[in-house]
DNA sequence: TAGATTGTTAATCGATTAACAATC
DNA sequence: TAGATTGTTAATCGATTAACAATC
């Protein structure tokens, strides 16, 4: 069902936006929607989501719209859900234990299998429902059970090491919560970089400028 | 200094790196810099560089660049780093007290005076330095102190209303970490949605597509 | 069938890049 | 001065919106 053509980086933004809103839409009953009816929802024009949808396929029906549930399935192969990819964490501070335990990654299409921290006093204690583990069982743990995503939240410095070590582990992916970014040294590797700061930053800046 | 032009979005979403950048170049005793050699450090072009710093106004000199300790306290002065604006968190969950933790507000604008929760059993416990308040306190906390951004740290259930008596008590801007998207709703108000599900979604998708 | 709404092409809009004259 | 590099205008590229024929 899906095309050939090369999907734009605007569009794969909005797929998680479309699969949340068709989820809630679809727990609330409803059935069938239009893309105009879709559009007033999520603030979009009825034009780009028609566009969007396009990228991937015919999913809609002349003169009927677009079956809510049908749709949701079909984005959701789209992103992967069912995949459960191998996901590690790196750093298990304040910021990765809220995201360990705040986080539905299956839900996501991920499967947390471990967690890692330098700091040896944290071996052994329980975040979401599993034991950390010394950063020196890292090696050892990816041989073994070759995870593809890894999280990243740790201080800036050391950052580049750490992901050096894990691209040579052969993780293929990086989602990224350290102050340090990623994507300016690695040509094929993944980077998803969540920039808390910058974020509250261009908020800071609204606020002071109308 | 600054120009009277209205700025757009994607430029206002470059700042804050721009501010890391060069926030990171100073603290390695970098005194100047051209365009081209920023450009090549922070993976853009020269002249995307040149277009968006004028957007504020001329900062650099011709023939020889930007003085990178004027250029930062530029961008920090446009972005308002030291306008201090008083913000309260809701939600002291998980992710409430990673975030009142982990982010450096001070740095970022802001200044976090109160963290308020409606688990009766987490009032008086110890966040960030800050003792959480019941959220029957919100009303009155907000009449004596005015806060201007409110962080949303809660459950898409519930976030709506609490959304709805916070900008009637006064709030200008949301930092909003429940899964709901607040623009929709709120015409004149500022909304920084922060999905890191949608984060990490695209995360998935990209490892699932090649 | 008639009405509705998609899928898709064409037009518009905005953002990025290239070019170069101004100038330090 | 000559060289370098900005500030800014013009050209290009990509993304969004509008329009409409196809079709359920």
């Amino acid at each position: 069902m899906s095309k050939n053509t090369t999907v734009s980086n605007s569009v794969i933004r909005r797929l998680p936006r479309y699969y949340r809103f068709l989820g809630d839409l679809l727990s609330q009953n409803v059935a069938k929607m239009s893309s105009r009816e879709l559009s007033e929802k999520m603030g979009l024009t009825a034009s780009q989501i028609r566009q969007d949808l396009n990228c991937f396929g015919g999913f809609g029906q002349q003169g009927y719209g677009y079956n809510l549930a049908e749709l949701y399935k079909e984005i959701g192969n789209l992103l992967g859900i069912d995949n459960q990819v191998k996901t590690i964490l790196i750093g298990a501070g304040n910021l990765g234990r809220a995201i360990a335990s705040h986080i539905d990654f299956n839900k996501r299409g991920c499967n947390l299998i471990a967690i890692f921290d330098s700091d040896e006093s944290l071996k052994g204690t329980e975040v979401a429902g599993m034991s950390v583990h010394h950063i020196s069982k890292l090696h050892e743990f990816c041989k073994e059970n070759e995870p593809v995503i890894a999280i990243l939240c740790i201080p800036k410095t050391g950052a580049q090491a750490v992901a050096d070590d894990l691209v040579s582990m052969g993780i293929k992916a990086f989602w990224n919560y350290s102050h340090y970014d990623l994507q300016v040294n690695y040509k094929d590797i993944i980077v998803e970089n969540v920039h808390l700061g910058d974020s509250l930053l261009t908020l800071t800046y609204r606020v002071n400028n109308q």
